[in-house]
DNA sequence: ACTAAAACTAAGCATTTGCTTAGATATTAT
DNA sequence: ATAATATCTAAGCAAATGCTTAGTTTTAGT
């Protein structure tokens, strides 16, 4: 009855989603993604609305590729050193080359602002609330942890990730190493 | 000979240099500094050349301003206990009202991608090297330090201010407490 | 008072932004 | 084959961006 697109939305968010990583969402242009995703503007709209739409999908592909990793967390029964290790795997996982990428959802939480887009905002908290809530998990299985300290102690690791996000743009690679190290002493 | 200019180039960089702080340099227009500065845009590039001259001179106005604080870590011998007055020294100067602005510099840190104005970021970095050193000296106030330690401690201290200056637009003061507690319980 | 120069106002410029639309092209049920 | 319709291309839109310029007003030395 009428023509079949010549994209696959799964793919071209895909490559969305490594725009976004890199410049984060408002120095992302549409003229980039239609550039990046190789389809037109105008197939950009019709498949996902706007530019916060495409967005929104790229946070969904960024979660189902960060997923091994956050699993790995949810299914670890180490304590503090399953956290740990979640903190390893991501700087393994944002590394790009040479480069580190940071979280495409800190990286988007740094871009915070008073106007900042609030479905935006309430997706990425949302995010952040997920991984927060692991490390809760994962520091309770101490069990002379009280649910006080382990919320205290999840917020100070929370603060490092967001650090690290951006830190991972500067420092090198045993740099690193040495902060995670460090990290984990005061837990 | 000729007429006087009508306003005073330190009060008007003083008003652009709160801008700055609240938006960050990519989102602060000229047109927003036009009416924060109360002077028009041909004053505005006649005085400081183009935007990018109006940051940097920002950025001095607000190192001016830090200075109460960063020259009480200069100065003190606390060692470990005096950088930790400086983060809580850091989250009061932040303080606006009930929100909190971050840090002007490690704000627009934050903003860092591929093509970030490359005269901008050394200027940047060259702040952020002040505040490190000065870490680094604190530390080893504690003698049983290596240079090597401190080192990677600064890093450490960097990081978690880092990400201070992010988390505390979303966390509160007591929650913000807590996260500076755990960061000093173990350099 | 006159003149020269600096500082003002306000309009305008080219470029880039997110988004839309007019019209050509392809696909499929009949 | 035809007709219906979804999808494509490419041009275009208004608004916003950093910056400039034409032209008026103010000041100070003569």
């Amino acid at each position: 009855m009428a023509r079949k697109k010549q994209y696959n939305e799964e793919e071209v968010i895909e490559k969305a989603t490594g725009l976004f990583w890199r410049n984060g969402y408002e120095a992302t242009t549409v003229r980039m993604l239609e550039k990046e995703m190789g389809i037109n503007q105008f197939s950009i709209y019709s498949s996902f609305g706007n530019k916060q739409g495409v967005f929104l999908e790229s946070i969904n592909a960024y979660k189902k590729r960060i997923y091994d990793i956050t699993d790995k967390l949810a299914k670890s029964n180490n304590g503090k050193a399953g956290i740990k290790q979640y903190f390893y795997d991501f700087l393994e996982f944002a590394r790009d080359e040479d480069m580190n990428k940071g979280c495409l959802v800190t990286n988007t939480v740094n871009e915070i602002r008073d106007d900042t887009d609030p479905v935006i905002m309430e997706e990425l908290m949302k995010f952040a609330n997920e991984i927060k809530q692991l490390f809760i998990d994962n520091l309770l299985q101490d069990e002379s942890k009280t649910e006080e300290i382990a919320d205290g102690q999840a917020n100070y690791l929370m603060n490092c990730i967001l650090g690290l996000s951006v830190s991972s743009k500067v420092y090198d690679q045993s740099q690193l190493n040495s902060i995670i190290e460090i990290t984990f002493l005061n837990i």
